[in-house]
Formats: C-alpha cells, structure tokens, sequence
DNA sequence: AGACTATAAAAGCTTG
DNA sequence: CAAGCTTTTATAGTCT
C-alpha cells in the first residue's frame, strides 16, 4: 500500500494529480529527453511510460523509493518488470496503395479524413499494425519482439499479394522497438550510424530544405531520426544526413544519391 | 512550431 | 457494467 495522499502534499513539486484520475504522476527525468513518467496507484502498482531502458527505469524507481523511504514507508525490493505494450517502427520499400489494401484485407480499416494512416489488427499476434502510404509504419499491442517481427512479415505477405505491387523487403534490422511497461518499462533498439566528421550542413536550413524536398511531416520525422540516430546537433554532415534519409527512404548510400543531396543543398544555398 | 487527428496497453477511480 | 480519464511513443497528415 502506498500513501499518494502524503506524497503528494509532501512532495507536491514532483507527484501532481489530474482531475479524474486516481494515479499520481512523477516525472522522474527532470530535464533528460527521454525520462520516464512513473504512474503511481493506491495499491502500489505502477506504470511506466517513455523509456526504454531497464537501467533508467530501475533508476527511477529507485528514486520514488527514496521518496517513500524519507516519508517513512518501506516500499518492496524485488520490483518486477512486465512490458504491457510497445510501439515499434519498420518501413518497407515502396509506397503502399493503402487504399486497395483497405478496401482488400479484412481486419483492416481507413479514413483518410481522420489518420492517413490504414489500420490492420494481425489476427496471429494480436497486434495491430498502422501503415502509412510511404511504407513507414509502426507495430502496436504487444511487447513481444517475436510477435511484432511476426505481424510486420504477415503484413508484408498481404501487401505482396495486393495486385502488382513490387515491395521488395521488410528491413526488420532497422525496427526500432519501444515498449511501454505496465509495472514499467520501456525497450528501444536502434541502428547505429558511423558518425563521422566533415562538411557541416546548418540545422535550421536543412530543416528548411526538408520541408521544401519532402513536406514538414518528412522533415519533422528525418529531424527527429536525425537527433536520435546521430544526436542532437546544430550542424550535420552531408554523409550523416545522407545515411538518415537512406535509412528512411530504404536506399543504397550511393554517391550519385549523396552528389544529388549536395547539389539541392547548393541550390538552397546551405 | 505546435496542436490535433488515430493506435495499443496498464493502472483504478468516476460517470452514464 | 462498460467507457472515459492519464501517460507515452512511433508514424503522417491538416490546420492554426
């Protein structure tokens, strides 16, 4: 049993209340990007949502411990973790016809004036799958690596199968995977990029040049795979950018691609 | 640049 | 008795 009421008054500035919601909420990160928020139930169970890595999550229990502890409670040792959820990211090789596959595969449902987005639920896994028209696509409901790898090869028979569509292959090396855990924790797996020193490309003109070559959502996603995959910098090599969007676009790192990347980069006067 | 659209999941309390 | 609330995260659209 925990106290939520004397925590919250005791330590107001760290466990707040929402209206409607039993849960008290600690955000245990203070300032890192990818901390953790710990929800905290009378019966002493807890949520943890936005981190990945059981060390951080670990950690951060440890701190409500600590909280406990000075309010003089004793709060239990042998915490275990139980992934309760995910959301994992793939993409395929080609644009989808998300129309066709909507109106043609059962379980599947789209409304474009809602989500651009068709939503598949994989009968063998459970998981519910939201494919987007540029082969990106994200793996939801499970927390089972093997089940979410599954449902992503499922998908992919049925997209081969959709009329003339050429999709060559799923690249499941690059899933990343993050795992919401009900009694918390979170799992992220990415790829790693060489990072490399060389020309800088400025931050705020590439975003700008992102936008213009493929749309501010394109530019927000290539931005953010950028600041996860390389880190987050002012300036970007041209190889460094060039890898991000390969490994966005499912293309070969070819120097004709890099050359072309320079040149509208030139053109924009980067 | 950010909010909102949609999705899954857990917790436990409130509302219809 | 089920549904909504809250939190997170990827994805990509529209709209302010």
């Amino acid at each position: 049993m925990v106290d939520l009421n004397r925590l919250r008054s005791e330590l107001p500035d760290k466990y707040s209340v929402r209206e409607n919601f039993p849960g008290l909420v600690y955000k245990g990160g203070g300032q890192r990007k990818a901390s953790g928020t710990v929800l905290l139930f009378s019966n002493g169970s807890i949520i943890i949502t936005g981190e990945d890595n059981n060390e951080i999550i670990m950690r951060i229990l440890g701190d409500v411990a600590s909280d406990l502890k000075s309010l003089g409670c004793q709060p239990r040792e042998d915490v275990g973790l139980r992934v309760v959820n995910s959301v994992a990211q793939f993409r395929i090789r080609r644009p989808v016809d998300i129309a066709l596959f909507a109106q043609s595969t059962p379980g599947s449902k789209l409304d474009r004036s809602r989500f651009p987005a068709v939503t598949w639920r994989d009968p063998q896994t459970g998981c519910t799958i939201r494919l987007f028209r540029n082969g990106a696509g994200v793996v939801l409901g499970s927390g089972d690596q093997a089940k979410i790898k599954q449902a992503v090869y499922n998908l992919y028979g049925i997209i081969t199968k959709l009329g003339t569509s050429q999709t060559k292959r799923v690249n499941t090396s690059r899933t990343h995977v993050i795992s919401a855990e009900g009694d918390g924790k979170e799992k992220k797996f990415y790829w790693v990029v060489n990072n490399q020193v060389g020309e800088g490309v400025d931050r705020t003109r590439l975003t700008e040049l992102l936008v213009r070559l493929f749309g501010p959502s394109i530019s927000k996603t290539v931005m953010r795979n950028l600041d996860i995959l390389i880190g987050e910098q002012q300036q970007y090599t041209l190889k460094e950018v060039g890898q991000v969007l390969v490994s966005l676009l499912g293309e070969a790192p070819t120097n004709a691609f890099l050359d072309r990347l320079r040149r509208q980069a030139d053109d924009y006067s980067l």
